[in-house]
DNA sequence: CAGGAAAGTCTACAGCCGTAGAGTTATAGG
DNA sequence: CCTATAACTCTACGGCTGTAGACTTTCCTG
């Protein structure tokens, strides 16, 4: 699904990256357990057997996606906090990125989707917590600063999870403006300190 | 680990909810795809079949499960929303059932660790669209009922999610207060019509 | 232009999954 | 006490998974 159909010439760094790409996209939308070799090997043009001679297993598969996927939308967070009005920064980037028919923000879907398995939410949780809650921790001021990235994180995932995995549809079918109007404040009071 | 271990004499409602139980903990705790049917069958001293028998196939079983989790939740939810400072109170509620130590709220668990099958997801869509969307939308007033119905139910799968599911330390390891008091203003601000 | 290393594929193996129907055992009613 | 019926289990199938080592093809270099 990455575009590629003619054979591409032998190029290790540009297979591996293929390969991750496909690892993204097939982790977002199955989850870690769901997601399999030969599907993301396929993804890539590719089989299943050479995932595995770049990566070594699929654990250390999940955590190079994992963490290619959050480094992205991390910049993104970073200049989005550093703005005048960062709650509705936030919000207004959050419901644009999580549109019904936007590609998916794989950063946390990965996260999300792959909850479940044990192996899985131990990685994410060291990738979550060296990354992104640091990141957005670090921007913060006042006190609690790691509780309410945190907090932030929790309502990006858990909106991303009722508008895009479960396709809620007080979430996808309204008024991208109401939604923003409605997250807007509860971004504003976690920014500022409380 | 539902506590029986001698036989259980043939009661057929008897052994119908040991396996209701024993499906909810086993989804809660590894997804609609991570769980197997052998699992949950043993969980109630059961073999495979037998659920099969009285289920039919996974997907009714599961739409069981889902529906069960969900309906002793709600009915908290219902008296909390209706108490003097609903906001608080739910705040209070969340973080006290999602406790590191705590038995899962297998109600959101279930849909969480689930949302990356899509069998499983549209399923949960419509069981939480039909009960505690509805639910908790029933109990606000103003505007944009649904859409803050349905990011109170966000906001709560997300925090369960970060703390529950992935154990983000942060929020794991953190003063109960602290985030009582960091998660009342947004639930506040979600309660009372904007 | 040849040779060797790197890139990529083939076949295979246990192990798990959901599903299936035939077979067995305990319980309740006459 | 005996039997019919419901409750429950056994064995098995096809398909999928991650993993494994041997094999073949392409490309770069000397």
């Amino acid at each position: 699904m990455t575009g590629e159909t003619r054979p591409r010439k032998r190029d290790a760094t540009a297979t591996r990256a293929a390969i991750l790409a496909s690892a993204r996209e097939v982790f977002a939308r199955s989850g870690y357990d769901g997601a399999g070799l030969r599907e993301i090997a396929a993804g890539a043009g590719v089989t299943a057997m050479l995932v595995r001679r770049y990566f070594g297993d699929k654990e250390r598969l999940f955590a190079e996606a994992i963490a290619a996927a959050n480094s992205a939308p991390i910049i993104a967070t970073q200049s989005v906090l550093k703005g005048e009005h960062p709650g509705a920064a936030i919000a207004e980037a959050l419901v644009q990125l999580t549109a019904p028919g936007a590609k998916p923000l794989d950063g946390f879907l990965i996260l999300l989707n792959s909850a479940s398995s044990v192996r899985a939410a131990q990685i994410g949780r060291k990738v979550i917590e060296s990354a992104p809650q640091k990141t957005v921790a670090a921007l913060l001021e006042g006190e609690n600063v790691e509780q309410r990235a945190a907090l932030i994180l929790s309502l990006v995932a858990g909106f991303q999870m009722m508008r895009q995995a479960i396709g809620l549809g007080a979430l996808a079918d309204s008024d991208p403006r109401v939604l923003e109007d409605l997250l807007t404040p509860l971004f504003e009071r976690l920014v500022k300190e409380s």
